[in-house]
DNA sequence: AAAAGTTTCCAAAGCGCTTGCAAAATCATA
DNA sequence: TATGATTTTGCAAGCGCTTTGGAAACTTTT
């Protein structure tokens, strides 16, 4: 059933109906309540594509979702896309799934801004100086970045939560409780979270006026297996009483390896973990309940599909930096220094 | 740029370079080579929409993904879609996330193929008699399960993992190195995997003479609180030496109330549970590496993937059954009986 | 009752691509 | 060189929707 046939079936024009079915207020009640009962009872779905090709709109947001083989999927990509999904159904569009190897990443942004299949795109995991943020705005692709970069030649608008200010208080938090050591296991600093993170612990003992060699951090892929043999060797190469991860999953391999070490987490070590809020990981349910800093990346995926759901192709946002708080939930995996 | 400018830059007609670019035999070599390197230094890239709208066909498989704010997002969704993305990528489609509550499920599917968004769609975590699949069957929207029904009525393609055979093997070596009490922590029964896998349990006792109450299942949400807890009540009220579990992160809750316990896997409890290889948690990584039943995840979203991309919208697939061995893969976490 | 203003509807022109059919150009054969 | 066969190209008609510019029908005003 197309429009055509359903206009006849109804006795009135396509314009009618189509005007009827899209709200526009120059059609009478009451033909508009004839045409949307008809379209119900013959289960009329207007042709994605014709409408798209009609309006230049895609009604879509574009998500381009990097998989390389040597590089696991992050699993938190999905409670993002849940997110973003429950926003985009909530305002009747789609989102557009580009799946792309590393390094074709740029041209396949290029490929959804020039084949029109997306109104917008998602930017996550942005790098300090990232060059999608340059393309985008070039070639007019509206966007929001999930995170922030580190340059302030191109203005952008982002969400973001507070990397640094969580970091800054959960470090103070464990150098208020007497801790000189601590340990921090956190992703490459190319990525900016990573680099606010480490400024937030940094200022943290400056503030508290720690040198800098109180802190020793090891930067690297986001799996369990570095965090476990990181945690082994600042065990016994260092004397840290702290220890500060930036994800769960980090979390996970270093509860392991201190087991091992015979260290008592909560008492010999104090352990601190970012929670992205991820159901199949609680840091209530570790054998000792994990004190963290919070913030459910859910929310981001469902904020940043709101504000790119209103924007039609070629509009770009404002620039504004979205910066949630984060939480610093206390369980018990800290205690007082010795 | 679009077609008709790309023409008359070449002075040709844009029948001439739509054939060219869309590799059709009646244009000569010369003109072609012209063409494509016109199209090239232009960049040039069809409008989607317009060549959906003029050839009929989506370029895109559907995936729904059911998102209630009470159920956790499947990580391993993640990894399905990877493998799934890969495909469509080297196929030059699109994966179309559409996400939706549950029980607007069917809705979004009969959406999905009214407005022709999709050419097909893949049908994931079926129940044992899934509407789904009556309702693609009967509005001819192309589709492949992954996993399996259990019915008869009406024939479907499927690719699943050999989850009977897998879970049978895994019992019987169970049964061999002399356990006669084990316990199973298993997926819902309604989802036809945690029905095979009990089938495959269950004909493994048969087959070893041992009585149906040898075996003691508790069904479940995957997660890993209803695994510690099941996995405590198991260790108070049974007196399993051997036990099954459906996930990785099942194997993680009852490890941790194992530990609790103070019993030792691999000596006075075995365990073996089933991986669909996640690179956030390896069973080898385990502190006690753990027994596997192994089918990566990922070549299931590709190969359904692949076999969906060269259908046209209409076009129904043959109903083969692809049905995947599953390895076994043996670690420390299993010993002989006390 | 005619003029002016409203409301309701329609015809037709796109949107940018593909493709059936016919024409033109090229080649092969007699 | 003429003729038919073959390769290469172009014209124009869609694909199914939205939307502009009016026309037609109806109300209101004078």
């Amino acid at each position: 059933m197309d429009l055509k046939k359903l206009a006849q079936e109804l006795g009135v024009s396509q314009t009618t109906v189509s005007r009827a079915l899209n709200g526009y207020p120059e059609v009478s009640e009451k033909t508009r309540k004839r045409v949307i009962e008809a379209a119900n009872t013959y289960g009329y779905r207007p042709h994605s594509a014709a409408r798209r090709l009609a309006t230049g709109q895609a009604g879509a947001i574009g998500f381009v979702m990097t998989i390389n083989d040597d590089v696991p999927t992050d699993p938190l990509m999905m409670e993002f896309l849940a997110g973003a999904g429950a926003a985009a159904a909530k305002a009747g569009i789609d989102i557009h799934i580009a799946p792309t190897a590393k390094e074709d990443e740029l041209e396949t942004y290029r490929r959804l801004a020039g084949s029109r299949q997306v109104d917008s795109v998602i930017i996550s995991a942005p790098a300090q100086d990232d060059p999608r943020i340059g393309l985008c705005t070039e070639i007019g692709l509206p966007f929001i970045v999930h995170g922030r970069a580190m340059q302030d030649k191109i203005p952008y608008p982002c969400v973001d939560i507070d990397n640094e200010g969580g970091f800054h208080e959960a470090t103070k938090l464990l150098l208020n409780m007497g801790h000189k050591q601590i340990g921090f296991l956190n992703g490459p600093t190319y990525l900016t979270f990573a680099a606010h993170r480490e400024k937030g612990v940094r200022s943290a003992l400056a503030d508290t006026g720690l040198p800098e060699d109180a802190v020793t951090i090891h930067n690297g892929a986001m799996n369990e297996e570095f965090s476990y043999r990181s945690t082994l060797q600042l065990v016994e190469e260092t004397q840290i009483s702290g220890l500060l991860c930036s994800s769960l999953i980090l979390a996970v391999g270093a509860v392991r390896a201190l087991r091992e070490k015979g260290l008592v987490i909560g008492k010999d070590i104090s352990l601190i973990a970012h929670d992205d809020v991820f159901a199949y990981l609680r840091p209530d349910l570790f054998s000792i309940p994990l004190t963290c800093t919070r913030s459910p990346i859910r929310n981001a995926g469902y904020r940043i599909a709101e504000r790119l759901s209103g924007i039609k192709r070629g509009q770009m946002l404002s620039c504004e930096h979205e910066i949630w708080p984060v939480d610093l939930v206390v369980r018990k995996s800290i205690g007082a220094a010795a």
